[in-house]
RNA sequence: GGGCCUGUAGCUCAGUUGGUUAGAGCAGAGCGCUCAUAACGCUUUGGUCGCAGGUUCGAGUCCUGCCGGGCCUACCA
């Protein structure tokens, strides 16, 4: 038995995420977290909210509620929506925890005995109307350069140069429009990752595996310019895990806080630790956890995608556009959701979602292949045999090449989901789905019925046997759809087809079954069309 | 501006270290079946593999340039 540990990118608490963002991170993931677990491993699937930051500030503001109520509210909303979609975590933690605060501040002191943190002073605008330090994309004013009167401090919208807060001609917070703002000097803890590189660059050319979309990012940082930048880990803010070294005050560091960026990541155990309190292996952050000088356990495999773009343009969150998690549970069941976009993951480049490909691919797929034949199955049993397994007859030459190439298949189904090629498992699971309609019409117990009612018994024994293997197979993808077609079969037996011919027997003569409720409902051109306008922008 | 990825049948995508007649699903066409959500099965029509050169006995698969899509990053590789 193998142990894994899996994880996400960890969603900000900011807001609902759409599609885009869930098929970029979670679902993948926990298409891998089920696919282990059905194999018999042991598998600790975590995830959690990303909750400090200023934008969470703002948005709390904004909602006019304190930003701890804010972040436990939307923490609430967005574990729900998790939920919805079948992710199963086995724990949904928070980056405001406890134990991320303990852990972040023990990393802290451990860099800082390692000789891997510097202070340095720098300056910061103070915004005396808002009573908070501005990050630079949160003040706006003329850009020097064309003259645009909404460039932000980070970079100019009309003309894209790069900019300083400081270069704006005119500033004023884009918060409260306020302008009477101070550059103050104000000391920082920097992580000195320059030190890292060497080690880090080693430790990422060992990751020949790795997707190239992964390496070929941190390369490039590696190697730009003056080479990996220093990066500041601290900020002037309330909300936030407070500077410490350890459990021990840092001196001059009161009142700040850990930058967002630097917590974040560390969260990836601490989630653990507040779902096991005990030390354990875990993955994260290699600078931090190689400069601990500790023996974490670092990350084996990264998993990175592109980007999906809905109906012709991008996704956007802020103009709304494209479907969001809460949305999409409301117009249609998870698994919908999952097959479409697990079949479609933008593995190796960007991928599109139109509702014409949609619309074909579930009623194609989950309705016509996987649902008509569990329905054209059990309804024929129902009607000849009643609703048990029906006993007489043998497997003969049909059968055994059925279950040949039923095991091939599902041999080179294991091979892509090990693999985490999303695309290909899907593609090979629908064939697998296929299989069964073939065997149908090859074998047509409707007609061999009439003449050897053992015969075509038997028959309909094998094709209900597959019944509970699609269970088995499908449900990293289509949990639900699975769990109903178990029930259906009367069945608990969720073990892995390893040996098809057995799995084949399963199902044994006499046992009770039921017709399950049509388990797809397809999706008609007028549902699609009122999606497509409904979801065209600004929600 | 730089770096990286990408452009294959109407649509969504596969194409291993360059090697015989470029594949799949959907859509289209034909045939078959009738148990089933008018579902299923079989057969089949579509591609000068973005464009132009080059290397090679041979290139979708390597090199150069151009055009298009995307990502990362920035007074610099």
């Amino acid at each position: 038995m193998q142990r894994h540990l899996i994880t996400s990118a960890i969603p900000y608490i900011n807001g609902v995420k759409h599609l885009g963002n869930l098929i970029g991170s979670q679902l993948p993931a926990d298409l891998y977290a089920r696919y282990q677990r059905a194999r018999g491993n042991e598998v600790l699937f975590l995830c959690a909210t990303d909750e400090h930051g200023t934008p969470a500030e703002l948005a709390a503001a904004k909602a006019n509620q304190d930003i701890s109520e804010y972040c436990e509210e939307m923490h609430a909303v967005q574990a729900q929506l998790a939920d919805g979609f079948r992710l199963s975590f086995d724990h949904f933690g928070r980056s405001s925890s406890q134990e991320n605060h303990k852990l972040t501040q023990h990393f802290a002191g451990q860099l800082e005995a390692a000789g891997l943190i510097k202070e340095v002073i720098e300056t910061q605008i103070y915004s005396h109307v808002d009573r908070r330090y501005l990050p630079d994309r949160y003040i706006e004013g003329t850009c020097p350069a064309c003259g645009f009167e909404d460039a932000r401090g980070d970079q100019c919208d009309n003309c894209t140069k790069q900019l300083d807060p400081t270069d704006l001609i005119n500033p004023r917070s884009s918060i409260s429009g306020a302008t009477e703002l101070e550059q103050r000097e104000t000391k920082h803890l920097y992580l000195c990752q320059s030190n890292m590189r060497d080690n880090l660059e080693n430790w990422i050319e060992s990751k020949t595996d790795w997707p190239v979309l992964t390496t070929s990012i941190a390369k490039k940082w590696l190697h730009d310019g003056d080479g990996l930048q220093d990066r500041g880990i601290t900020r002037d803010l309330d909300w936030g895990i407070p500077v410490k070294k350890g459990n021990s005050p840092w001196p001059g560091m009161e009142d700040k806080v850990f930058y967002v960026w630097f917590d974040a990541p560390i969260e990836y155990i601490a989630c653990a630790q507040e779902w096991v309190n005990a030390g354990i292996h875990t993955l994260s952050f290699p600078a931090t956890i190689l400069g601990s000088g500790e023996p974490w356990k670092l990350v084996d495999y990264i998993k990175s995608f592109n980007y999906l773009n809905y109906d012709g343009g991008q996704f956007s969150t802020s103009r709304g556009r494209g479907v969001f998690m809460d949305d999409a549970l409301k117009i249609l069941p998870a698994d919908y959701w999952r097959w479409w976009l697990l079949s479609h993951a933008p593995e190796s480049s960007d991928s599109e979602f139109t509702w014409d490909n949609f619309q074909s691919s579930i009623n194609k797929d989950l309705a016509d292949v996987l649902g008509n034949f569990v329905s054209r199955v059990t309804k024929f049993c129902r009607s000849k045999f009643g609703e048990e397994i029906p006993s007489g007859g043998d497997y003969g030459q049909a059968e055994g090449s059925l279950i040949d190439n039923l095991a091939s298949q599902v041999k080179c189904y294991e091979k892509y989901m090990e693999k985490i090629e999303i695309r290909k498992a899907a593609s090979e699971l629908r064939a697998i789905w296929a299989l069964g309609n073939e065997y149908l019409q090859s074998s047509a117990p409707w007609s061999v019925y009439k003449e050897d009612e053992g015969t075509a018994a038997a028959q309909i024994r094998l094709a209900l046997n597959l019944i509970r293997i699609y269970a088995v197979l499908s449900q990293p993808f289509i949990p639900t759809t699975s769990e109903k077609l178990m029930l259906a079969m009367d069945c608990d037996d969720w073990s892995w087809p390893e040996n098809v011919l057995e799995a084949t027997n399963t199902l044994i003569a006499g046992a009770k079954f039921t017709v399950p409720e049509m388990l797809f409902q397809k999706i008609s051109d007028e549902e699609c069309e009122n999606w497509r306008s409904q979801f065209s922008g600004t929600r």
